[in-house]
DNA sequence: TTTATTTTGTTAACTTGTTAACAAAAATTC
DNA sequence: GAATTTTTGTTAACAAGTTAACAAAATAAA
């Protein structure tokens, strides 16, 4: 059971993530310009209060050198700007234009499709079935979580 | 639910790479040698019956260049050798050194104590519930990779 | 306040893996 | 059995993201 809970996790991700890329191809028109990674950081730049570099790579679990450079492509696809607080010239801000809030919607969209169609499958099972399921996970992800620190705090 | 049983799986699997690099870490010597894929790569290569680049390409989800190139390092590095069928003059197979062995148990080692620690974990939930958790998370992965499948006969 | 430390974001060099084009061998089809 | 198609594995050109080094601004410490 244990060691197939995890290959059971990892082809789950690997599906999701061509599912998200193969939807995207599906909604086309404007998403098909867009990566997985740029679409993501469309998402992050709609939904995050005052979002930075930091803010955004530590959201997207990416390195902020990677972010620099997703976000300069999507400012030259005019899909994005820059705006700074004039009480700190250190930190920049983005917004999304008007072509950015297109993608963005339509990437939101895409996931409520998603999740309608998730509706139908989660339905065979009972509220308390899915409960335990969704305890076990949560509760797993924090334990694999804190033996993360632990060897993290380690190696210090 | 629907939604944020996807974000878990998303974290979940966040970790637990993040895990499988540490704890190479913390094996310490041979493994340090070794990328997380390079290991993955010896992993199959001792599993698998035959194992070619195609065959190790489909098992790790990654393209035959890609397991072409990893492999080429894997033979400068001495963990990996080639060997031919006789009969058939296209086909390339590879088998571990000593080295590569080497590798090989250590990563296995690894993933035990990996699934030592899950035991406690798991021992917290009773047989029932971790039964349905199981069978909620395949029956989910068979159900996307159904759409996925349809998506692409559809782009045919 | 001025010195030291931390945070922010950029850039260059590199790593890892992909796509596309290819040659050689094997399997099919006619 | 000759011609066509498929499969196998390699390579070059590219794409995406990382690490490391950096300058500039903000914070903390002295």
């Amino acid at each position: 059971m244990q060691k197939n809970i995890l290959n059971t996790l990892f082809s789950l991700y690997d599906i999701t993530n061509q599912l998200d890329m193969l939807y995207k191809d599906e909604f086309g028109d404007i998403l098909a310009d867009y990566s997985y990674t740029e679409m993501h950081c469309i998402d992050c730049i709609g939904k995050i209060d005052n979002p930075n570099v930091t803010k955004i790579a530590q959201y997207l679990n990416l390195t902020k050198a990677g972010i620099s450079k997703i976000i300069k492509k999507l400012i030259t696809k005019k899909a994005v700007y820059i705006y700074k607080n004039p009480d700190n010239r250190k930190e920049t801000y983005y917004k999304l234009t008007k072509i950015g809030q297109e993608v963005f919607d339509k990437h939101l969209r895409m996931h409520e499709t998603w999740c309608e169609k998730d509706k139908f499958f989660f339905n065979q099972f009972n509220k308390k079935e899915l409960e335990i399921t969704y305890e076990i996970l949560n509760k797993y992800t924090i334990t694999l979580q804190k033996r993360l620190n632990d060897i993290k705090e380690n190696l210090k």
